[in-house]
DNA sequence: TTATTTGCTTGACCCACATCAAGACGGTTT
DNA sequence: AAACCGTCTTGATGTGGGTCAAGCAAATAA
């Protein structure tokens, strides 16, 4: 599809003056230990749209904090088709599920123009032998992924997935300091079908029916949230509550 | 439902001697670490069948790890519905999912008479601070439950689910010394279904049609895997090729 | 400006699976 | 033994959402 664009540079922004600090890596480091973390992270120049960050099989090296932003991460299954796995929001963290096979089990595509920050999971390892808050940080953001793909497999009908994804993203979203009701969905509707295993035209016929239900208003990728409360009815709390 | 049973006693089985080494915490562990990591260990007495080891919403202070038998742990939405989450076999570490929140998001409970090791988390973190190998291990294996959870949601049909649930069954089994084509399925039909968020009819439709195949051959709990390649090939491999 | 493409919506149809409702097996108690 | 009970199976029926196909609207190209 698209061109690969994986040129780390040395690092150019600084975590700490971030700006995502409160929810990245660094959150709970004194500015002491931050500038001993900022050795060893490579920031990228920007991903074109489309472009892989990593490929699955690929040998895993790093991972993975989105500066700005979005990233999707995709599996494809024997028989060829592609599942995303998570959209990746600044602050968030992505390639840790590659830890353990010590590969890429997904490949990461930038959606839009974005760029992040590497870093060298062996230095990260020993650094975090050395910074007990590193390590701490390290251990809650993993706690919370297994969390979040745990909260997944519990939606079961079409109406609940949706409203739970749109609740989890509007979360995030207000957590990095945006409105919670007003999103800017940057990926497309097949997008989010193709993550919440549904048809697209599923998410066309549920956004219709929550905005006809007096729950949202979208037009196209601009999503505003009207009825929080009654979406949270619909999802049964399971992401977020 | 049924009583609890959460007396931890001093460690009367030492890692070293347990033989579920090569799986859990210690792996990777040299004696005079792994006796380090002992010091921090409580053994539990045995569960009785359906006894909780922690109710979601209680303090998270320690992590477990199976010694025996099977542990489910399982949340409950909104709407009072139960979902298991997951089942934990001997080795296994359960709890993971609390550190983030730094309470219980769900109840564990164990199937059959079994037993755990409780891990104090503070002590684990500060422990794994000091013995690089143990901080490894502890990120590896959180890696792998992100991997784990995100699998499931790959899996779309009935069939591909149940067939990647025995699949999967059978290869942790296989880790553990056991057999992994002669597998005894601790749990009932209705928590399998649960589990794969399918109704326990069409577990046991499922079940009639591959042995109809010649893929298996199941009577009550007593599972024999006759066609390994088969399963497989409807799993789609998403769970463990 | 008009073409062309790409993504979204809408409708008609159908199927996999849930649900409801009996039965059939064990296993346990008396 | 029979009676009981929980679990599993099997069948009959209904429906949520997938699939197919056509139309529509925005963005990009010519």
């Amino acid at each position: 599809m698209s061109n690969q664009n994986s040129a780390l540079t040395p690092s150019f922004l600084k975590c700490s003056q971030c700006g995502l600090g409160k929810l990245c890596l660094p959150l709970g480091l004194d500015s002491q230990d931050m500038s001993e973390l900022e050795n060893i992270i490579e920031a990228s120049s920007p991903y074109k749209d489309n472009a892989f960050v990593y490929r699955a099989d690929q040998k895993f090296d790093r991972i993975f904090a989105v500066k700005s932003g979005i990233f999707k991460t995709v599996v494809i299954d024997a028989n060829g088709n592609e599942h995303i796995l998570g959209f990746h929001l600044p602050g968030e963290l992505f390639g840790l599920d590659a830890i353990y096979p010590k590969k890429y089990i997904s490949t990461a595509i930038s959606l839009g123009t974005s760029s992040v920050c590497g870093i060298n999971y062996n230095d990260l390892e020993s650094l975090a032998g050395k910074l007990p808050s590193l390590q701490r940080q390290l251990f809650s953001l993993m706690s919370k992924e297994v969390h979040t793909s745990q909260a997944m497999t519990v939606e079961h009908a079409a109406d609940q997935k949706l409203a739970g994804f749109i609740l989890a993203l509007a979360a995030r979203y207000k957590q990095r300091g945006y409105s919670e009701t007003r999103i800017n969905l940057m990926m497309p509707r097949r997008d989010i079908a193709n993550h919440l295993n549904m048809a697209a035209e599923t998410v066309s016929r549920l956004f219709k029916r929550f905005q006809k239900d007096g729950l949202l208003d979208i037009k196209r990728t601009d999503l505003q949230i009207i009825d929080l409360d009654g979406l949270k009815r619909i999802a049964g709390c399971a992401s977020t509550c």
